[in-house]
DNA sequence: GTGAAAGCGCTAACAA
DNA sequence: TTGTTAGCGCTTTCAC
């Protein structure tokens, strides 16, 4: 069916190796019978199999991305940036959506691991230590995105989920907010204990008490976001101001708003985490921390190529600074006279 | 480094040709066998190498996704639920983002042919016929989404966009709009002339005139359609409404109206096509025509797995029906008295 | 029920 | 400069 190297050796009259040697540009060969082999490649559409090379020892050129949901824009922008970085460099990446699900995450390293690709970052959340370490153990290069593992050795990139915290609870403090809700999405996360780590030092360098019934937990979903925010709207004598620790769950606190009538920011302060399409899409605009995803792909997929090549052993854990956006949803706080 | 089936034999202390066995459930093999040789690779954390397997003439169980852009929340969608379904059927999927670049295609393309996937599916824009009669001579499996190539025999899932037009076009009519511009992505494309020949016949059937001066292209994106939404509400005497032949675009529209002070949709009523996250997320939240994404997805890998596994040779489209979902962004028109 | 051996398409010595 | 050959890890007859 699809020709194979011997077919364009035949063509060509000569060896195997030969051919072999043109399409990887090894050895030396005269002049000619480049060209010649060469005109016989295109001539037969000729595209030399990676699986075969691959079992030569070679690498698959392929990397798999485990990522809880493609479907959310958040990550279906890192999704893009590792692809886009993952391909100046040569590589396909295999997409892998595991909904956070330990079960599903594991099956998908399995069988990444039996396609052999050359490397996996992870950005999905759970904190499956015992799989990571198989995959150190087996020396599969391995980089982690927008999650942390502090107590392993591998290539991590992320943005500083403190700072970020801390940012977004100072700025609300700043407009005069004294009661702010937070939305967190799962407390076992490490990047989410960081931006409630944040938040807590916003709070008290600026003279505020932590009130833990302020701390709501969510799922990561808008709908999620949604229900917890109707929750806190519902309380008499509630909040004046949300944090919420991600974009999906601000769409969802601004839903809650609406259905009561609430308005933003006249009567309720919004804030989000990460600066998503969707951050610029709502209404009104929502001010959010910001995380560099394009950076944060673009590091990744440099620091993971990097061991795949091993021109690098020592790990390296880069920490990008978020950065406030201020858009519509946040303001200073409206004394109500009542 | 990783376990070869020669280290499961050996410590199993069988054949290779056993190991196999059992790895495949092929043959027979005593269950004594079968238990020792299945500890082996448990203890061993053997992954039986898919690329050697597909040497021997068996499939890589991975398929490529072509789509313009992942980061897109339409193409996100669609992805997500390709994924979800190739899974199902034991396929893993690469993801390429072309960005509608016809380089980008068929170097992703090649590249595909060179990983051996087992097949393609394709949702870019670009209309390369002679790529894909290239991989139709080879037998590549093909399978066609949101696009459509009529000329060509492959399986097909899309959307009826002529159907989604017309009916987007007579709900905004059926509310009393008569001048309704229209922002379409990209004349080459079939499925934007589709639902721009919908428009026309719904405008026809309802005795209003199709007027080409409120025809608008734009390119996909939310700012695009802001510009050219702009360059609509700037004409004095203009539309009334407006159907953006996406999401992204009916997006970038409210942007525009939003940024003239122009309410929604008391003064300009706006629909949409696809019913992406972002509708329901935008405010007013976004009347649109609802595109199955999910039942695209799934229905597409199913006839490329078919084809993949020779239990069909006979090619397939499937159109579904479009749904129009109202939310907020049309209402009845309002005479203006002044 | 199990194993020996050929072969998948390619790479990389090593010869010539 | 070019060719021969031995694998890479697996599947699959075909013997035993």
């Amino acid at each position: 069916m699809k020709p194979t190297i011997y077919d364009i050796a035949r063509e060509a009259g000569v060896s195997i190796a030969t051919v072999s040697k043109v399409i990887n540009n090894t050895g030396r060969i005269g002049d000619k019978t480049k060209q010649k082999v060469m005109k016989v490649m295109k001539d037969l559409d000729y595209h030399p199999s990676i699986v075969a090379s691959a079992l030569t020892g070679k690498k698959t050129h392929t990397i798999g991305l485990l990522i809880p949901d493609i479907a959310n824009p958040f990550f279906a922008e890192i999704a893009r940036s590792v692809e886009d970085m993952g391909n100046e460099l040569g590589f396909s990446v295999m997409m892998c959506s595991t909904d956070n699900n330990i079960d599903k995450e594991s099956k998908y390293i399995s069988l990444l691991e039996q396609k052999r690709v050359d490397g996996i970052i992870l950005a999905t959340g759970t904190q499956n230590t015992t799989i990571l370490q198989n995959l150190l153990k087996k020396k599969v290069p391995i980089a982690l995105i927008a999650r942390d593992m502090p107590s392993l050795p591998v290539d991590t990139v992320l943005v500083d989920d403190y700072m970020g915290g801390y940012e977004a609870t100072s700025h609300l403090i700043k407009l005069g907010h004294q009661k702010i809700s937070i939305i967190a999405e799962d407390l076992t996360v490490m990047s989410s204990k960081e931006r409630i780590r944040g938040y807590c030092q916003a709070l008290e360098d600026h003279g505020l008490a932590f009130d833990e019934r302020l701390l709501h937990v969510s799922d990561f979903t808008i709908e999620g976001g949604r229900k917890v925010a109707a929750k806190i709207l519902s309380e008499n004598n509630s909040a004046t101001a949300i944090f919420a620790c991600n974009d999906l769950l601000a769409m969802g606190a601004i839903q809650a708003a609406r259905e009561k009538g609430i308005q933003i920011p006249e009567d309720l302060s919004i804030i989000g985490f990460d600066n998503t399409i969707l951050a610029s899409i709502c209404d009104p605009p929502l001010t959010t921390i910001a995380q560099p995803i394009q950076d944060m792909g673009k590091k990744v997929v440099e620091l993971l190529v990097k061991e795949i090549k091993e021109e690098k052993t020592t790990k390296q854990r880069v920490v990008l600074m978020p950065k406030l956006e201020i858009r519509k949803t946040t303001s200073e706080i409206h004394i109500n006279l009542v």
